[in-house]
RNA sequence: UGCCCUAUAGCUCAAUUGGCAGAGCGUCGGAUUCUGGUUCCGGAGGUUCUAGGUUCGACUCCUAGUAGGGCAACCA
């Protein structure tokens, strides 16, 4: 610690929540094992990006910590799943590039096991047969506000559940005829205590057990009891599944022993201008606004893949999002940037237009045919190849980058105006061909000869178009996406109105294009940049019935003449609705008569003031042990010692006393008070007091706690920092003064806590002068 | 109206657990460029939801509020 450079520590890479809880989890001993996450998706859609945030995190973190992830089908409902959706599944899961090796799972190889542990359940009077009606259990289960009432059924013999449950799943009852629930709490204020179906009777056939089983577990028991079996050490869901954690930690604890698996959760992803709800997924490609579950338009994971979105662009992605509690709505630009990053050094570069305008060489001799050179890959990246591109008399340039009337700062062609070909020559505009509407038909244009690509003698031009040979280009079909949904939240749509009215009806442009011939030929590949217009990949579904179709997948990104929206000017800073003035609020508002006696009557003879009084007043075993304490110690002190730390560590806030006596509290605020102590110090020997119960003088005698006050002793201290960190005491003196707290902190870290902060910041702020 | 979760830059997240409020994306400006791409450099952007309190020091602890979200399927 003498060394100036150990002071700094390099910067710790940033932990989520989850690793922070692992890595405790680790250190703590509380899991020894290896580290065991699971994907559990129920096979009843196709996986979108959503799922994606999830398989990336299980995934990612297994391989962290060289443990492992398994792939469990959480498949306990037959009516909604499918084959299809379990190969999906594990095709897009290998795709984003996990691998679960041998770990594949079903929840419904478990059905025999998790009908023994309900057995088990039942046998432990934890769980019953009622026989009440769907509609009865409903209304019997309450409100979030009213208690729910037992079951009329509650109370069955164990022998008589037994008997009913056998029977049930020997498929001696018709569907509805009895449930198997948990006995909890009916009055328990989280809905799902209050007693939860367990197991329902279903004569439905399943995609994987056929009509072995009429009765099938749900999501509540199943879920957790899996884990259990599967030796899951950290089982990640989503926040609403907060509700279910209890549930999940009952089951468990009533039939697994330790290590048991714990429940996590974290925020789901919201992408803006799309939805994520398979029920809505589900409605588009039902209702035919999309192509499919694989239309290029889709957040589906095989849409996405479709309209030529890569694996590492994904992941790319998850990870920067992060993983959190708070709601989002992630920013479509960070997803757009993943992407371009990924692909700007994976796809080569071509030339293709898509909105074609004749050009026609005037000194280029009909039938020549040059053959120029062209890089597939720009400067800047790394990577070798070529290829020819044929230059002829007649060529097409995009309709977009010619302008009769140019506008400022548009540098491409006009008439009279010159710009460069990419991988050619410059050329000028001298003629504008329009037919009998006025419509330009074609432009007739010089070439400078002596500016070949490539000649660095050659002079430069503003512009550089890309072009395509009219004689030798290639028609091909081109489909331009745009988002799905012309709002950031389509889900936010008035009342009676659906996510539907949102459906941005321009989300595809099909047009004809003509590319060059390399891009064409039977060898190419089937993602490129096309120059200055983004990067596209040859359509999977369409190259089947072998024909070249190319979606594009993303713009490049353009910073050219950004329509600039109207109330751009004046950062609307969000309102900080500071209409309704903040009330100055009455501490003794809502106490009983008796209580508000209590408090006025602490306020006046301690002089606590009334926030404190009131707190108080409504707590009597705190105010007991506070005036007590308040015998032979000053009050106020006290007081914020008991409200501000000590409460905090005492369990359900000090109601089932404490670990020590009054008068040892006091003695503790003396030796504080009396500038024995630091604050810090205080601090650290309250908790011994709280974990040991010793006396404070004897925690101060062990630990050897003083605090340091003499001010040579102090200042050869704040010497010895400011000597540590020349840089941060010039940063200081030119005006960053929030410093001054870094410096405090070194100083108390070197006393350990010990020095007498008042003093130690006179003299610092003395020496800073 | 009960219980639970959440709130830090425009967006998504950090802040070594009480000690310099930072990063990526976006945005703006400049340099480079035969892609208005890329790359590089720089700037702006903060009442850490609010109001009190404890502390030498609070995003972090205490009190009271506010706002958003979740929970009352025999779905997952």
């Amino acid at each position: 610690m003498t060394s100036p450079e150990s002071t700094s520590p390099a910067k710790r890479e940033s932990r989520n929540f989850i690793q922070q809880i692992i890595d405790n989890d680790r250190s703590s001993g509380r899991v020894t094992s290896e580290i065991i996450t699971r994907f559990p998706p129920e096979p009843n859609g196709y996986p979108h990006i959503g799922h994606a945030k999830a398989i990336c995190l299980n995934f990612s973190l297994a391989d962290e910590y060289q443990g492992r992830c398994h792939l469990r089908f959480d498949d306990t409902n037959p009516e909604t799943e499918d084959m299809e959706y379990v190969r999906a599944m594990k095709r897009d899961i290998n795709w984003l590039g996990f691998d679960w090796g041998v770990h594949e799972y079903y929840a419904s190889d478990y059905f025999e096991q998790l009908y023994q542990l309900a057995v088990r359940l039942i046998q432990t009077n934890n769980a019953f047969i009622d026989s009440q009606t769907g509609e009865e259990i409903r209304t019997n289960r309450g409100t979030v506000t009213v208690a729910g009432a037992n079951s009329p059924y509650r109370e069955r013999s164990i022998d008589e559940n037994l008997a009913l449950f056998a029977a049930m799943r020997a498929g001696e009852f018709p569907d509805g005829a009895h449930v198997l629930r948990a006995k909890i709490d009916m009055a328990s204020p989280n809905m799902l205590m209050r007693d939860p179906v367990l197991y329902r009777i279903k004569h439905a056939e399943h995609y994987r057990t056929g009509n072995d089983w009429p009765i099938y577990p749900l999501y509540d028991f199943a879920h957790p009891l899996s884990d259990a079996i599967e030796g899951i050490t950290h089982s990640l869901c989503t926040l609403e599944f907060d509700v279910h954690r209890p549930l999940y930690d009952w089951l468990v604890e009533a039939l697994f022993p330790t290590p048991r698996p714990h429940q996590y959760e974290s925020a789901r992803l919201n992408l803006d201008f799309t939805v994520t709800s398979k029920r809505k997924l589900l409605q588009l490609v039902k209702e035919r606004h999309v192509d499919g579950w694989d239309d290029p338009r889709m957040p589906t994971i095989s849409g996405m893949r479709r309209r030529g979105y890569t694996a590492e662009s994904l992941r790319r992605f998850c990870d920067m999002i992060g993983v959190a509690k708070a709601d989002n709505r992630v920013d479509m630009a960070m997803l757009e940037f993943a992407v371009r990053d990924d692909l700007n050094t994976r796809a080569p570069r071509v030339m293709c237009v898509i909105e074609p305008l004749k050009i026609v060489l005037t000194n280029v001799p009909a039938g020549s045919v040059e053959e120029l050179e062209a890089s597939y890959w720009p400067h800047d990246i790394p990577k070798e190849g070529s290829r020819v591109v044929p230059f002829t008399r007649e060529i097409y340039i995009e309709k977009s980058d010619f302008m009769e009337v140019p506008s400022k700062n548009f540098h491409r062609l006009s008439p009279g105006g010159e710009v460069r070909l990419r991988y050619g020559y410059i050329i000028r505009c001298d003629q504008v061909v329009k037919d009998s509407h006025g419509e330009i038909t074609e432009l007739l244009c010089s070439v400078d000869l002596d500016t070949k690509s490539g000649d660095t003698s050659s002079r430069k031009v503003k512009g550089t178009v890309h072009w395509v040979s009219a004689s030798h280009g290639v028609p091909v079909e081109v489909r331009l996406y745009d988002r799905l949904f012309n709002v950031a939240d389509p889900d936010d749509v008035a009342e009676g109105q659906s996510f539907l009215s949102h459906l941005n009806p321009e989300s595809v442009t099909i047009m004809q294009a003509v590319i060059e011939p390399a891009a064409a030929a039977q060898d190419a590949l089937d993602r490129y940049q096309f120059e200055r217009q983004g990067f596209f990949f040859l359509d999977p579904n369409e190259l089947e019935k072998r024909n070249r179709v190319w979606n594009r997948t993303i713009t490049l990104r353009d910073t050219w003449e950004k329509p600039k929206t109207p109330e751009m000017a004046p950062v609307q800073k969000k309102d900080s609705t500071p209409e309704t003035p903040q009330m100055v609020r009455d501490p003794l508002e809502g106490l009983g008569p008796e209580a508000i006696l209590r408090a006025e009557w602490l306020d006046r003879t301690y002089e606590l003031g009334m926030d404190d009084a009131a707190l108080l007043a409504t707590r009597p075993h705190l105010s007991a042990f506070f005036e007590e304490a308040s015998k032979s110690a000053p009050s106020i002190s006290v007081a914020n010692w008991i409200i501000n730390e000590l409460r905090p560590m005492l369990p359900s806030d000090g109601i089932d006393g404490f670990p020590f006596s009054a008068a040892q509290f006091a003695a503790f605020v003396q030796l504080q008070a009396s500038n024995t102590l630091s604050g810090r110090q205080a601090k650290e020997v309250l908790i011994e007091m709280v974990a040991s119960g010793e006396s404070a003088a004897e925690i101060v005698d062990r630990l050897g706690l003083k605090q340091i006050s003499d001010e040579s002793e102090l200042l050869a201290m704040v010497h010895e920092v400011l000597n540590a960190h020349p840089d941060r005491v010039e940063a200081y003196k030119g005006g960053k003064t929030g410093l001054i707290g870094f410096f405090m902190g070194q100083v108390m870290a070197k006393s350990s806590g010990a020095a007498n902060p008042s003093t130690v910041k006179s003299l610092l702020e003395k020496e800073l002068e």
